[in-house]
DNA sequence: AAATATAATTGAATATTATTCAAATATTAA
DNA sequence: TTAATATTTGAATAATATTCAATTATATTT
């Protein structure tokens, strides 16, 4: 076996895809290529960052989800931005805001189960000296990235 | 003139895209047959719910985010999954979760302004009668939906 | 208001890509 | 070991995106 599907999920998960301009065409009622002339200018302006798949992410092993709250350790670590851009890099990490309120950064984070989210926190908390977290973690997800679960 | 952008703004928010069998296959070097095969296993299985585009918010008039904490009203208001539910058929809502923690929901919002976020938030807080909100507005977007910004 | 420039829409032709199908290979179950 | 099931693959076809040139609409300038 080849295992093409976590290589397909790696892909799908920030991109690889496209839109569909015939179905789109079909669906307002306009010829293709005015859609397709549409579609390329939001691309240009930058509008549209990218086409991705949404998933079932309890079916791809990531089932545990939790929203993160973060205290910064303020002076020599480095500026939240720095660490937001670092934090973004991470693979099981969904989305990352800079937020006013109690808390500096909102992270939700995504894992496979309820030890991997520990194994990940604690080396998060670790390697950026977080001064303080409260987690929210997810017991049921009605809708993710605009899509009903 | 059509205002064919914000169809597709809305199309492209949940749907309306598909992958590139070919471009994959090229990337990891396999038969563009054998990508469909297991693109097409993973859709039949719920693996993947959808493919869709992830926005420049900011340039489609949702460029204010808010993370809201919600407090529900126990007893005669309809039970939490109802609720969630409810909420997540909102257009203006990215995401919503049933939490662990001092608050039932955590609720991702995303709106034109300030403006629009107030009359939204007053809006939801009187329909379903929260006890409590605490909202935490987005500074700075590094990450959405595993994408960096 | 007219003339000009720029942007948006569109149909026809072409290029690219997805899909189907049948066969071969691999994996799992009996 | 055999049979059943799942996966991989190339060749043929169907569907779709893209390019191009022409038309129409909109915005800008004089």
């Amino acid at each position: 076996m080849k295992d093409i599907t976590s290589k397909l999920i790696g892909l799908f998960k920030r991109g690889y895809c496209t839109p569909q301009i015939a179905r789109i065409a079909k669906k307002i009622k306009e010829p293709s290529t005015t859609i397709h002339y549409n579609i390329k200018k939001l691309e240009k302006e930058g509008a549209i960052k990218t086409y991705k798949a949404v998933f079932d992410y309890k079916k791809v092993r990531e089932g545990h989800c939790t929203y993160i709250l973060i205290n910064l350790n303020k002076g020599k670590y480095g500026d939240p931005e720095e660490i937001a851009k670092e934090l973004a890099k991470h693979d099981n990490i969904e989305s990352v805001d800079i937020c006013t309120g109690e808390y500096e950064l909102i992270i939700k984070l995504r894992s496979k189960d309820i030890d991997e989210y520990y194994e990940i926190l604690k080396h998060l908390i670790k390697k950026h000296n977080f001064s303080k977290t409260v987690s929210m973690t997810s017991l049921k997800q009605m809708k993710t990235e605009f899509v009903e679960m």
